[in-house]
RNA sequence: GGGGCGUUAGCUCAAUUGGUAGAGCUGCGGACUUUUAAUCCGUAGGUUCUGGGUUCGAGCCCCAGGCGCCCCA
């Protein structure tokens, strides 16, 4: 609850807010005298914009003598006595102002309009396009009719709805908030750009399992489920990893899915326990030739969707995506930070030191953490949080790096790379493990660590290893979230890039 | 997990030291045939998130809880 008096479990008339009990009574009053306030069709001859298109830079007061039908949401009401001007709203945000005059409709039409209609409804109206005195394009309205009666109020469309009822009640939001309509078509503009970058270049994309017999593909702790008809417990999928190598064991040696990843972690301005995630392998590929991939996605998105790559964010600034972006190595830029050196050799013990004397405030002083969780906590503090420029940080932890190869001539080293932008992980990039015997030992100490009570680990998926023992090209992979790419293309948190973030029920 | 802040009319927000809970928009009634968040006159609308406590008196103070936001871990 966050205040209000719960109007939606209220089952009494009388006891509803005013405003909401005249509603009704209206829908009554026009049943009762045979007008449906929800008509099945109605003879729309024009979209709102469609009229605007048609009708461009018309002097003041123009009539025009085409007819059209118009429907669209009540958002402004103007009401001069026997005159009433209306702005009509569809939902691509166009806007048409509708003139109900008593010469044009007569008096019995002209009052029910007045007695009828109220902010938020969807109203129908036929009329000549014209432009009124001031130059407004109109509809000089012959006929009206209710499209669908609103029974709750609008709230008021010049101040925007408090952050919790924003993501409690989308709806009410997208009515609203220009911003919010916005974001929905930006986040489908840049989800269809990356499917077109992909189509571009020859890749397939496939939807693998989302509900997984067992944990991994990524170090989350998942949510559980049950399946009823084989009575077994299920996973929703924290990856579709181990699924879209199988695919390019298989002959899919250019495949992408766009999907929900589900991780039963905390939720913040970054994080939510459901996100998109857009994961993508290429044969022959390495972490290398997906670190252009990645970039060209990134580029080729912000222009087709904003027509530049230099981005304007949400509190005005510009970013700047175009280019090269910079490139860092984890140990050499760690070492840099805590100016002495820190290689794969460094012992734990070393790096929980460091971590204490930087002020990294580690669970139990870092104890159970070992040398390669160590190393990402450390530069995540000391080097990650304060990259601002698209930047790809290579060569992580083996340890760390299950399902990645092994540098090809650093020892201790996995050729996986992160992308930062604005100081958050955008996208993570690999050149794949193949090697069925060496994958087999990287899962049996992840399965041992699993044991061990580590809720992230994963299970060891003998069909994943059957899979690779037929023989997987050497393979590039990267994954990169969808809200993320949203919120770098746009600067807005995550709640704002997700249309139905997941809240506590009120 | 810890700390801080918030929760008041349909919506957005006020309310001095503890002393009759207000405004704008919205709604309702009225005036107005060219408005652009129309304007003008009148008017209604409240379990101040919930439960308990202190007090002559609580939106305000105390205790417990709900929900949300921010910071830290």
């Amino acid at each position: 609850m966050n205040g209000q008096p719960d109007n939606d479990t209220v089952t009494s008339e009388d006891t509803l807010p005013e405003q909401m009990r005249v509603r009704r009574e209206k829908r009554e009053r026009m049943l009762a005298s045979g007008i449906e306030p929800y008509p099945v069709s109605l003879p729309v001859t024009h979209g709102l914009g469609q009229v605007r298109a048609e009708n461009p830079d018309l002097a003041p007061d123009t009539s025009t003598g085409r007819i059209v039908g118009v429907a669209g949401r009540v958002m402004f009401l103007r009401n001069t006595g026997k005159l009433c001007f209306a702005t009509l709203r569809a939902g691509d945000g166009a806007e048409l102002q509708a003139m109900v005059s008593l010469k044009q409709v007569g008096e019995e039409a002209l009052s029910a309009w007045k007695a009828d209609v109220d902010l938020g409804d969807h109203v129908f109206v036929s009329g000549e396009v014209i432009t009124s005195r001031r130059g407004e394009l109109s509809v000089l309205v012959d006929e009206w009719r209710m499209a669908s009666k609103a029974l709750r109020p609008l709230p008021v469309a010049h101040k925007d709805l408090a952050e919790e009822t924003r993501v409690r009640q989308r709806y009410v939001d997208l009515i609203v908030r220009r911003q919010a309509a916005e974001t929905v078509r930006t986040r489908s503009a840049v989800v269809r750009s990356l499917r077109e970058s992909f189509h571009e270049r020859g890749y397939l994309e496939v939807e693998t399992p989302m509900l997984q017999t067992l944990h991994g593909g990524a170090a989350a702790r998942p949510f559980l489920t049950h399946s009823n008809a084989f009575d077994i417990d299920l996973f929703l999928r924290i990856a579709p990893e181990l699924y879209l190598k199988r695919c390019v064991v298989g002959g899919i040696e250019r495949v992408f899915e766009i999907n929900r990843n589900f991780r039963n972690e905390g939720s913040d301005s970054s994080h939510s326990p459901e996100f998109a995630m857009l994961e993508f392998y290429e044969a022959y590929g390495t972490y290398d030739t997906m670190a252009v991939l990645t970039r060209e996605l990134v580029q080729e998105a912000a222009t087709r969707v904003f027509g530049t790559q230099v981005v304007t964010l949400a509190d005005g600034s510009e970013y700047d995506l175009s280019g090269e972006w910079a490139s860092l190595t984890m140990y050499e830029s760690l070492a840099e930070a805590v100016g002495e050196e820190v290689t794969p050799e460094t012992p734990a013990e070393r790096l929980r030191t460091l971590a204490a004397s930087h002020g990294l405030d580690l669970a139990g002083g870092g104890a159970k953490l070992g040398h390669g969780k160590l190393v990402e906590e450390l530069w995540e503090h000391l080097v990650g949080s304060a990259l601002h420029e698209p930047t790809f940080v290579r060569d992580f932890p083996l340890e760390t790096s299950p399902l990645t190869r092994q540098h090809r001539d650093k020892p201790g080293v996995a050729e996986k790379w992160d992308l930062y932008v604005r100081g958050f992980e955008l996208a993570t990039g690999y050149s794949e493990l193949v090697d069925p015997v060496v994958e087999r030992e990287r899962l049996r100490e992840q399965s041992r660590l699993a044991a061990a009570g580590d809720e992230e680990a994963m299970q060891l998926d003998e069909d994943f290893l059957r899979s690779l023992e037929y023989g997987m090209p050497p393979s590039g992979g990267t994954g990169m979230g969808i809200d993320r790419l949203l919120m770098a293309l746009t600067g807005l948190g995550i709640r704002e890039t997700i249309l139905f973030p997941l809240v506590r029920p009120e």
